[in-house]
Parts: structure tokens; C-alpha cells; sequence
DNA sequence: GTCTATACCACGATAGAC
DNA sequence: GTCTATCGTGGTATAGAC
């Protein structure tokens, strides 16, 4: 249950003059996501936020937690896009199943949302969830894995539907690299530079990236099963 | 350049009596995997190295520094003997080009390789290796881009011979998928969680993840070109 | 309840003795 | 090459003011 404020603010309120709580908040999003987590001090944190260093630990505890709190401020309203966008599309489909196509932009649509939003955060925010999903602590795992779960449970009923032939088993496989491909390329802003060619970031990008990835994974998703002879795994020499 | 040691020593040594270099590195590559990067402290690390807290910035420069050389003494063997795998398909096929599958098997192979050896980190390895791609600082995802440049280029050559119909731009998208995928599968231990579906980690599970992983990404990588219809990011309403 | 000042201990890094 | 001593900064805990 959310705490409640002391008292309800009107939508057009000044950023400095929000609750104490609220500049933490912004202040922590604005620089964890410039230069991350472990290189952002509290100290700066609370300078920036003009609140006394000890209320970070008054309202969240540890600097984690602060970090938790970012992130589910962001990840909660995302995945309920998804989920809501889905069954837009459902609504719309009528009884006749959805395409893979159909299903994978209604979880595209709304990350690429976010990752345009250079209000808050952008693409950075992406990069530092990405990180967090390798966090070594368990528990930063664990809560990204309960911030997912519900959604992640929706879509894959709606791609079991959309490929019956597949079992439960070979859809979470496959659900699994479609997510992987995706975070993957959401969160490395640098990663292109891998392939040693730059692809300048214009604001259409998105879009083509959106054509590119989405029939990718969608091809991935409906690959035949199976037909690979075994690959030895041994030194064989 | 790598700067000469004082003596030299014999492979049957003990670990304890290694020169002080290599018992930095050791300790700091079991301690990196275990706690992450940041959780492990250099007092910590240069105790269980039994070595002055002072010699690694000596040896090192920075723990920074210690980071990219605990990297590199892993990751420059593997993406080399993921060359040398490749080079070997390709002698067997004489003129013939190499399938989708056969190329991407001389990629999965060694990595999967390298995160079965418990001996040396195994899973974690791989674990803090997907944590340093999404570093804010940005000489670390530099430092790990000079890292992949060969092999990555190798391998673009080897797929474009795969799949001449795709242009040059459209191949290194889907490359950049394919990493993607493979990064996230093979760094996120319990990413598995996130489908709600647990698969125990016995001895044979690599073979399988390589026949789940590598149709899904040949057929991603043999997908028709652009047939998806543009599919709106506004929030269309 | 909310906020502040301040004290604590561990951290990475370095200077200088040996 | 190695060590000790020390510096500035980090996250955190708490006592007490409002």
C-alpha cells in the first residue's frame, strides 16, 4: 500500500516546490540514468534533489531500495501499456487469433515509447535496466522478475494461441530469446558500434527499428521444430 | 604489449606461490564473479590474493584496470577459438557457403563452452560480462568493443556469404539482434524465472539451449526481407 | 511524522619509507 | 617491488529538533 502524502499537489506545481519524496525520486531518475547507479552518491543525489542526505534513508531505506523505487516508477506503467495495447488488439481481432506480428508490436510499441522519451531518461533508462537484469545481488533479479511476471504470463498466452503447435515448454524457450534479443538491442546505445558501422540516431529510428526487429523474432518464433542434427559440444579435433 | 614477468614459472605450480600478478588475477577473477564487480572490495581481494592492498594499483594502475584484465584473459581465447571454429567449418565446406546454422554454432560453441567451466566462473563470467556491456562509463563498453571487433567482423563476412540477398546495413541489424539474444540467454541465470517455468540446470542443458537457440536465430537470420507493414508508434487512439 | 546535523566505518587511491 | 600510513569520499545509522 502506497504511504500517503500529507497533502495533494496540483498537477501544475513547480518541480522544487513537490514533496520531498517526489524530488528524491526525480532527482534519483535523472542521475542514475546519466551515470548509474553505483556512480551516483547520495550526496549529490540529495544536493541535487535540495533535500538533507539522511531523508533518502528515511523514505527508502537504502539506496537499493531508492533504485527499486525508480525503477517500478517507470516499468509498471510501461508493461500495463503493453498489456492494455494487447488486448486492444484482441478486441479488435475478434475470435480469430492474433498474428505473431500483431502480438510482438504490442510489446515493442510501448519500450520504444520509452526509450523516446527524453524527458525521462530515454534510451538511458533502458541501458540501466539492462544492467540491473545482471545485477549480481539476487534480489534486484527477483524484483524485476515479479515486475514482469503478470506481463509476461499475458503475452505468452497470447503467442501460445497464436502458435498452438508449440509446446509450453519450446514457447518459454522462445519467449525467452525474443525477450533477450529485445532488452539487448533496447539498452545498447553503443552496441551497434560493434558491427563497425554507424547508424546515426535520427528520430525515425524507431521505427525502423521496429520493422527490422519485429520480423526477426517473428520468423524466430515460428521456425520449425527440431530439425537440427546435434551439435557436439566436446573439443572434437 | 604484455610486460615481461620476472622469472618464469612452471605449469605445475602451486597457486599459492604464483608472483603476485597472477594471484591478483586469480583472486579478483573468482571474487568479480561471485560479487560483482562493485560489491568486491580491493582490501577483500588483495586478503584471499594474500598480497599488499597496495599492489594492485601497482600492478594494475586501478581496480578498474584489474576489471578489463580479468576480461580479456577470458574473452580474447574465446572469441578466438570461435575464429578458429569457424575457419574449420569452413575448410570442410570447401567452395560451398556455410549454412546460417553451421556459422552460428562456431558462435554459441565456444561461449557455451566457456560458461560450462565451473572452474573458472562459469555462468557468472558470462553474468558480469552482459553487466559491463550496459556500463555507464563509457571506456568500458569501448574497451569491449575492440575486444569483439575481429570476431564480429569474421563472422559478418561469413553470414553475408550466407545470405547475399540481404544488404549490408540489414545483415548487421540482425547480427545485432543475434548478439542480443545469445547475450541475454547465456548471461541471465535466472532470467529463466521470469517465465514462471523452472527448468532445472543439469548437465545436459547447454546441448539443449544450442538446438532451441540456434533455429530460432537461423530462421530470425533467413526472415524475408521488410513484408511487415508499418505499424504506428503514435498512441493511436 | 518529517527533517537535520553529525558521527561512523569501509572504500579506492596515493605518497613515501624500505 | 613491496609495505605502512593516510587522505578524501562513500553508504548508513542515530539522536534530537521541529
Amino acid at each position: 500500500m502506497p504511504e500517503q502524502r500529507p497533502a495533494r499537489r496540483t498537477p501544475a506545481m513547480d518541480a522544487l516546490s513537490q514533496d520531498t519524496k517526489s524530488r528524491i525520486l526525480d532527482a534519483a531518475e535523472s542521475l542514475f540514468m546519466e551515470h548509474g547507479f553505483e556512480a551516483t552518491s547520495l550526496r549529490q543525489l540529495t544536493a541535487a534533489a535540495s533535500v538533507n542526505l539522511a531523508a533518502v534513508n528515511y523514505h527508502f531505506g537504502t539506496k537499493e531500495e531508492l533504485f527499486q523505487a525508480v525503477l517500478t516508477r517507470r516499468l509498471d506503467p510501461m508493461n500495463q501499456e503493453r498489456i492494455d495495447l494487447l488486448e486492444r488488439y484482441e478486441r479488435q481481432a475478434g475470435t480469430r487469433p492474433l498474428s505473431c506480428e500483431k502480438i510482438l508490436s504490442a510489446m515493442l510499441i510501448p519500450a520504444l515509447r520509452l526509450s523516446r522519451d527524453e524527458r525521462r531518461g530515454g534510451k538511458d533508462f533502458l541501458r540501466v535496466l539492462g544492467r540491473a537484469y545482471a545485477d549480481p545481488a539476487p534480489f534486484i533479479r527477483n524484483f524485476l522478475s515479479a515486475q514482469y511476471a503478470e506481463m509476461i504470463s499475458r503475452f505468452k498466452d497470447a503467442f501460445q494461441k497464436a502458435l498452438p503447435h508449440l509446446t509450453k515448454q519450446e514457447l518459454t524457450w522462445r519467449l525467452h530469446f525474443v525477450m533477450g534479443a529485445l532488452s539487448y538491442t533496447l539498452a545498447g546505445t553503443d552496441a551497434l558500434k560493434l558491427m563497425a558501422q554507424v547508424i546515426p540516431h535520427d528520430r525515425d529510428n524507431d521505427e525502423m527499428l521496429l520493422e527490422r526487429l519485429a520480423p526477426f523474432l517473428a520468423a524466430g518464433l515460428k521456425a520449425p521444430l527440431g530439425d537440427t542434427k546435434k551439435l557436439e559440444l566436446a573439443s572434437g579435433d
